[in-house]
DNA sequence: TGCGTCATTATGTCTAGACATAATATGAGG
DNA sequence: CCTCATATTATGTCTAGACATAATGACGCA
């Protein structure tokens, strides 16, 4: 630990991050003011806040005025995710891409907008090994009804034509909604608790209930592995399904509209 | 455009931001300097600075000395995925959960450290849901030897003993390499194109082939949707294979050892 | 007990200026 | 046409100080 870096900021944060990953501070622990570590490193303030700062954005640091900065609790869980382009990725492999679209239908939806459902099949060096289905709203890509998906693939156009659109798709398992970005057990505001939780200063009994009661809705068992969720800004323009099973036993059962 | 904002850093990075996530600002376009800007805004040249670095942290904007700043081209493809503690998610909908296992097997690999292999089910509301089967490399987690996967489900327990478990966890599509995080085309640097690649200041004719050969190995038909490996930093500790199907139509036949 | 006020504390952000550094353009010399 | 050295440019980072702000504890009053 501490070792060489080539600026302070950085060596700030990596020397903090490691402290933290090691299991050396624990969530919840509180690191040492912004001051302290300053004199401690021999720089100033703000490069200290700088690289807090960082790990803020990596998400194991919380910080709070006046009470201080903490190891923040792990997510539950989460992935970053690559879902490559495959013409790219199979073309990488050396081996030959193709798109095959099986069926494309407009959609009109009673007091929605159109949708576009593009069912298809891709190939790598002519064997099947993905079933899309994409479903695009039309309201927000118009452009998409003049493309032709018979040629080019779903994804391959909307990433030509979308500015941005990988800005944050949403992703949820086949039959789950997705799930808060966090999500961490709460509990009512007692004095002596670590200071891991915001704390008005409330001294009457804010009566809060411990949860709100449960939609019991039955689940819908999952028959698609992943779905995702295009969106470039808040707006969802482009839903898929993808299926990475060995298509010849899910095909024809399993792609019902 | 240039609406009230509570600082001024992040006016300037929503302002930006809009810019390029409107597509008024393609990729590859030329960012004014942030003196400029700087003197657009009012504010220090370090102030532009941060709002840029936060562009650059978000991926929308690439940064070089000397050549200026640039709106980034959009990666390839990525996603922000949540997967979830299942037990946590289930209870929220209101459903018992229940986790069986199905097989704890240690291997023993030659040349390697011992693996442990676990399947089990995931049960909501007393049916299954979901068919996992994990691998914890025993080397990186000696203490999972102990733990007792008949009870207790094998990722509520990596959450609860690795910490920080969730750093990086690196997820690929079933039977496909996990892909480059960013990938771009790449060109041979020539004079007069817009200043995206880097260029050396060579005149001579460099010579770069234009590809690698590509090792040319089949592609494993992906009988899997996706399967997942859990990095704390940059060793891997755990591969996670999820089946999010009809659990009574796959299972037997999927899971062979 | 309950409520408002105030001082304290640690973070949040900004500024003006400085120096470092990488990438590039230019020019000298072969 | 090539190579090397040099100047230029825009970013990268830091500093010291300043003021703003949110959360909190302490205190006094009803």
């Amino acid at each position: 630990m501490t070792r060489a870096a080539p600026n302070p900021a950085r060596r700030i944060r990596e020397d903090i991050e490691a402290r933290i990953r090691s299991g050396e501070w624990k969530p919840g622990t509180r690191i040492p003011i912004e001051q302290e570590l300053a004199a401690r490193y021999g720089c100033a303030r703000a490069t200290v806040s700088k690289a807090l700062g960082e790990l803020v954005a990596a998400g194991l640091v919380e910080r709070r005025r006046k009470a201080g900065s903490f190891v923040a609790h792990p997510p539950v869980h989460s992935a970053v995710m690559t879902v490559p382009d495959l013409a790219e990725l199979i073309a990488a492999r050396g081996e030959t891409y193709r798109w095959e679209a099986r069926a494309i239908v407009r959609r009109k939806n009673v007091g929605e907008a159109d949708t576009l459902q593009i069912d298809g099949i891709h190939f790598a060096a002519d064997e099947p090994f993905a079933l899309e289905r994409r479903t695009i709203e039309l309201a927000e890509v118009p452009a998409a009804a003049e493309a032709d998906f018979a040629v080019e693939a779903p994804g391959t156009w909307l990433l030509a034509h979308i500015p941005w659109t990988s800005g944050r798709p949403v992703v949820g398992g086949g039959g789950l909604p997705p799930a808060p970005p966090r999500h961490r057990a709460r509990r009512p505001a007692r004095h002596a608790c670590p200071p891991a939780f915001p704390r008005r200063s409330i001294r009457s009994g804010g009566r809060v209930s411990g949860r709100d009661a449960p939609a019991r809705r039955r689940m819908n068992s999952a028959r698609y592995p992943w779905t995702f969720a295009l969106c470039p800004a808040e707006r969802c323009i482009s839903h898929l399904l993808m299926l990475y099973c060995d298509i010849n036993t899910v095909a024809e059962h399993d792609l019902v509209p």
